[in-house]
DNA sequence: TTATCAAGTTTTGTTAACAATTTGTGTCAA
DNA sequence: TTGACACAAATTGTTAACAAAACTTGATAA
């Protein structure tokens, strides 16, 4: 496939933030911060700043710089409903190509997942959660549908950190655990259905009426204290 | 939403081409000649590519270049299998909400288009036959799919260019004038049923055993004789 | 207190120069 | 003719400096 460029390393430390919530919505993005935490030059920033407006997770605003998008509701309804179209079809193309080795995989992602939530680990669990599905795209074996998916994914993550209620348990593990048992069963229909009302039980626990918001140091949110090539 | 930056009319005169098949799968975009085509420096051309590159129309290779890319067959089938799940949502969702100017104005693309290939004006036959697509999902009202659907028909050009059969004619305004008829009758499931039959029969008229290729100017395939903000 | 304005500071935008890499050309030898 | 090699040309990658715009701060006046 396409050959990564160098400065891939910058935006996929930023869309691993965002994939984490460590970059909530509305976080500005300085040229001059983001080049000194990577050693590179302004130039390379404004490229990966570029990359990543295309993909619709900043905005760029001309002379005023870079900002982590903050969908509207009314793109949250919008990207709910491309994820079910998509999603929908990966889970159907998925049970008919999952095998033994895929299961075991899922299954350990919905531990590793439960384990995390049980740690109180918001952000691996937001990241396991996101993977799954990330992985069930895989098994499908759409690498179209696979892309447009890890696009919408990420920005449902800024969306439930926008909109999501404060119970934030997002429910979603036993959820996940029954589409892997129905993968595994080898019923397809039952997965489709499973996977479009857990897309809907995500949606539906949108609360629009006030967007939250936060804010730290853009080094800790990026670098979120680990590796940054994770 | 996004203010658009400076630098997209490079990317969306690039576009354009692509769209008009001027710019044929492989071509290499040097820096410098965008530059001087568009009046700029190489630093908003890279910037440019790299949204592009983001967008999958080009590929960027470290000390080569940008390419526009050239899909593998099978990103071919992945890519109609996908444009196929967000069509069908898009068609179920016009025909729910396509008003009487919607038809008209559907109705005029198609007959543009008839007279398009009549003239043999290739580029405009493609660049309505793209539009129309684009008119449903403008219809339809979901934004994140209307978006993701021109990343889609974008890259069905390129693939057309590159595997569409000798037989140039896509055979489509006939097909597109059904899907007209049945939004009219209000026909939800037909005109679902409908597109993904259109998109069957694209996809079954591409011909893998030999990719094509073309060449020629730069200038030519990106300006296209005609002003750069069409 | 509130609003306005004018500094100064910060940040983004632009440009040119230079370095590094790749590509093209021509020569020479087998 | 073919291949290898060296050299030249073209192209991409990097950097720094400067210009332009936006933001911050603080003083002033109603």
């Amino acid at each position: 496939m396409s050959v990564e460029v160098p400065e891939d390393g910058i935006v996929s430390a930023i869309l691993g933030a965002v994939a984490e919530q460590r970059l909530p919505a509305g976080t500005k993005l300085t040229e001059a911060a983001l080049a000194e935490m990577f050693n590179c030059n302004r130039a390379n920033v404004r490229r990966a700043l570029a990359a990543l407006a295309a993909q619709q997770v900043v905005d760029l605003i001309p002379n005023r710089g870079a900002f982590v998008v903050s969908p509207s509701p009314k793109e949250a309804r919008d990207l709910f409903q491309a994820r079910r179209a998509i999603e929908r079809v990966i889970a159907r193309e998925a049970a008919a190509n999952v095998t033994a080795d895929d299961i075991a995989l899922l299954r350990r992602n919905v531990a590793d997942e439960a384990e995390a939530k049980a740690r109180r680990d918001h952000p691996t669990e937001l990241r396991l959660s996101r993977q799954f599905h990330q992985e069930l795209a895989r098994i499908a074996g759409n690498q179209v549908m696979d892309r447009i998916l890890a696009d919408l994914t990420m920005r449902s993550t800024l969306i439930i950190g926008l909109y999501g209620r404060a119970t934030l348990s997002n429910c979603a593990e036993d959820e996940h655990s029954g589409i892997v048992s129905a993968l595994e069963a080898g019923q397809a229909d039952t997965v489709v259905a499973l996977m479009d009302a857990h897309l809907r039980h995500l949606e539906s626990h949108l609360d629009f009426s006030a967007p939250r918001q936060r804010a730290s140091s853009l080094q800790d949110q990026i670098l979120g204290g680990a590796s940054l090539v994770a």
